[in-house]
DNA sequence: GCGATTTCTTAATCCAGGTTAATGCTAAAT
DNA sequence: ATTTAGCATTAACCTGGATTAAGAAATCGC
């Protein structure tokens, strides 16, 4: 573990990277954010004194969020623990990183954009579950839902 | 830890509980969900084979979410381990929860109430990043925060 | 099998928030 | 001190998705 000093506008992490780390606050403040295909800037966290960040994902996934310094900062930086994964930690990590991919899809994606990465990443779900359920989970009205597929299975014959 | 047969349309967990459990689920399908002010309810997660699922929070904190059964299904349940709140465990759950109030936000509140509930949960960052930043992390622009901020202020004079 | 209930779709209208653009405001930068 | 660049606000207009309503299709209960 190491205590470092970060320059306010200093840039902690990229994204697309694969050995990310996690940084805890001592003092200052840090933030981390998620950037769309529109070049769109999106807030996923604020890190003040005494909160940790980072961005939570398998061992062999490429990280999603920058993280950066919004104020001269104390931070200390921990490797992401991998013995943890072994144990029961597996299941909480499994479920952050579900989460995380959650809230950026809310805030960057519309809603048949989110219809899609739906059908793409839980094709068993789609089958099994009615329709209304679908549009709650993601976030939009049956009907919105409704209109949607119709407008795309229109747009594809 | 207990192993039980749970019927489609069974309530697992209400909202406003205390001491909830952990579902791992071995064969079928659950969700997790919450209900609104309006009584407009959104799915916050869909669990079949091999997912676990519970309502992550603090171990004083009521239960937000409700849990049912969509298929027949085996599950087994366990105690929400306090011991792992002892050790390196505790900054996840942490990050867990702030992640699933905030999924829960996105889906259910507008703006002006996403604005409102952050002003009253991070007073003390509202004062120390620019607005930009604060919309982008409510997931609007900074022009609609305005705007917002605006309305409020004229309607209580 | 048959009526009842729930689900899905379509269409018309409405509104929150997005987009664009113009105008000050503040704060670095030279 | 003056340019420059980012930030906040306001206003006019646009659009994605909500709401409402009503009919068609699927599913459930008996």
């Amino acid at each position: 573990m190491e205590i470092i000093e970060v320059k306010k506008g200093e840039l902690l992490q990229e994204k697309g990277v694969l050995n990310s780390k996690v940084y805890h606050v001592q003092s200052g403040l840090l933030r981390s954010y998620s950037i769309d295909e529109k070049g769109k800037e999106h807030i996923f966290m604020f890190a003040p004194e005494g909160w940790t960040i980072a961005d939570t994902n398998g061992p062999d996934v490429k990280t999603e969020l920058f993280i950066d310094c919004l104020e001269d900062s104390v931070v200390s930086i921990s490797e992401k623990n991998l013995k943890r994964e072994q144990n029961n930690v597996a299941p909480l990590i499994k479920r952050l990183s579900v989460l995380q991919q959650r809230v950026i899809m809310l805030m960057s994606f519309s809603a048949i954009e989110r219809y899609e990465h739906f059908e793409k990443t839980y094709p068993n779900i789609i089958q099994r579950v009615p329709q209304r359920m679908i549009a709650s989970y993601l976030g939009i009205t049956p009907e919105a839902l409704s209109k949607i597929k119709g407008k795309r299975a229109r747009r594809s014959t």
